[in-house]
DNA sequence: TTGTAGGCGTTATCAC
DNA sequence: GTGATAACGCCTACAA
């Protein structure tokens, strides 16, 4: 099956003992030149691949970070997990992505099965779920597992997160469609289990606030981020006596779906309507009738979570390292918001 | 850090041997039961985990399974990821999941980075790349590694592989087409070095002739599959001298690149062109102007897929294993190409 | 039914 | 500089 080359064999065929060999391959500067040549050669030859369960039991590290995340068919994810990667392999590290599909009860079973597997670290965008595993966070600063949320976290003393400013973020969204002139802006948002959305919402309403519009917790809608919820709640929204006249989602997938139901009206997005989504999905960019959003530097995320979990790994004594790393929103106006 | 308990500690605690320990917790079934109950109880209290490495140093096992795909944030892949994990969890094993960027250098890399952590067997999709990396295959193959194509395969002898049926595809796609009425059906493909895209291209030749059009290699494009390119090549093709009234793109971003570029000149989806893509992404169905598509069953792709890796890692004496399971594609049939 | 003991492949601590 | 050897934690003949 594989090949099983092992230091025994490299140590018996040169005639010299294993631990020379071990010391060869692992680059120990101690040791004759032409020896650590010659060791090396040889391993080469003998198509030599260390072991790594040996190394790992030996050293009690696997070299593998998992990652959680809700689902990793959402660009956002995928685009953070390549930032985690871009970090994390030059730096001898390995990854494992696993995915709650947003489920609260798969959560701790995933960190648990990850913890079993024995990886180094893990690096998590908690579930949009009523759950509370707050217990589950606790143990693990408890034990000095070294664990960093990024974007969706959970406020757990003792743990690390890198995530947007999402509060600026419903602000300056909030902001933009006043400043386009919307008198009466609803808000689709998602339930507040988390943060994101909590924040989001919280600075949408400060916006309005802060330009003297009133609010309307009728037209703040909380739904799942699907299309179809969009398309519905829109209707629902253009039905009332005081329709609104601006949109802000906390996605564009919620976006997009209001943005049909509003055109299947015969109203015209953004004369009529404006509408701003949030996560800068790509197709949003491509439609004819291109979405408004926010950008949130998933790539950057990524590398700013991995760096902050390696900088727990490395921790050499046991000094207490909570990290907040809070990202700017950036906001990409497009179409569905920009009257002429 | 990790919760250090071994099999010793119980063993002492117990005053038992540690062989009776491990034999407990692997459920051996010539143990007193009321011992096996004790040992049980005594671990669980204790909070014991088994350490892998050691296991795995001790079996040659890793109970991991490698996933090579170009990318995630396609849900076809991502979708055959979901059905990969549903298939292969309950059989004990982990999943870890690579991503090449659809470049051919990190393919080879990756699989023996792979190989080098011990999983034991890839399931694969290849990358869009020119490279010829069947050396690489043609060895894990000489080797008995537990290796599966799915989707995207080479034609290598030992190699088993899950698939669509892409000639089929091609085909009712193409069908589908003409029996609308379209007269001159032109294809956005990619280039040809992966099976997926020729056989797509094959299948659409072979609809012309059994329907009497005739086949112009002017109409057929080869490009990536991105929303840009769908219309700039669009573009092109409706500044022919005879451009067509029907467009078979083997991507659902083509197909929307293409529709785009046709409403911006003023004409008509389906009825001044038909336009048909592939892969049924998510966002083709929610579009005002729905496209038809072929949709793959990646699901379904991922746990055949699985299944046949299983096979042959239980495979008991080295006999040698190939097996192709080909899918039916299923096409779905939407507003893009729906004349009343 | 249970215990003894050796080994999986590495690394690290001693010696020399 | 290099070698002998003891762990790391688990499993499994072989004994008892």
């Amino acid at each position: 099956m594989q090949s099983k080359v092992t230091i025994y064999d490299i140590a018996e065929k040169l005639k010299i003992s294993t631990a020379t060999v071990s010391r060869a391959l692992n680059n120990s500067s101690k040791l004759k030149q032409s020896t650590l040549e010659l060791i090396q050669r040889t391993a080469d030859e003998m198509g030599y691949q260390r072991n790594i369960f040996a190394k790992a039991l030996k050293s009690g590290k696997s070299n593998t970070i998992g990652i959680i995340v809700p689902r990793i068919d959402i660009n956002f994810f995928s685009s953070a997990i390549r930032g985690i990667q871009e970090e994390l392999n030059p730096n001898g590290y390995q990854v494992v992505i696993c995915q709650t599909y947003d489920k609260g009860t798969l959560e701790v079973e995933t960190i648990n099965s990850l913890i079993n597997s024995q990886v180094d670290g893990i690096l998590m965008s908690i579930s949009n779920t009523k759950i509370d595993n707050s217990d589950t966070f606790k143990t693990l600063v408890k034990k000095g597992f070294p664990f960093v949320f990024f974007d969706r976290k959970k406020d757990i003393e003792g743990i690390s997160s890198v995530t947007t400013n999402d509060f600026e973020a419903g602000y300056i969204a909030t902001e933009h469609l006043i400043k386009q002139g919307c008198k009466r802006v609803a808000h689709l948002t998602n339930n507040h289990a988390l943060d994101i959305f909590k924040d989001r919402f919280l600075g949408y309403k400060k916006a309005l606030e802060d330009y003297g519009l009133e609010f309307d917790s009728e037209i703040v809608i909380k739904t799942p981020y699907k299309i179809d919820e969009g398309k519905k709640h829109t209707r629902d929204l253009l039905a009332l006596k005081n329709p609104p006249d601006g949109i802000f989602a906390v996605h564009d997938y919620l976006a997009f779906g209001a943005i049909q139901e509003i055109k299947a009206q015969g109203k015209n997005v953004p004369d009529d309507i404006c509408v701003m989504g949030f996560s800068n999905e790509p197709f949003a960019k491509f439609l004819e009738l291109s979405i408004t959003t926010v950008n949130q530097s998933p790539l950057k995320m990524g590398k700013f979570a991995a760096q902050a979990l390696l900088e727990q790994i490395n921790n050499p004594n046991n000094i207490k390292v909570e990290k907040h790393v809070v990202l700017t929103p950036e906001l990409l106006v497009r179409k569905s918001t920009l009257r002429q």
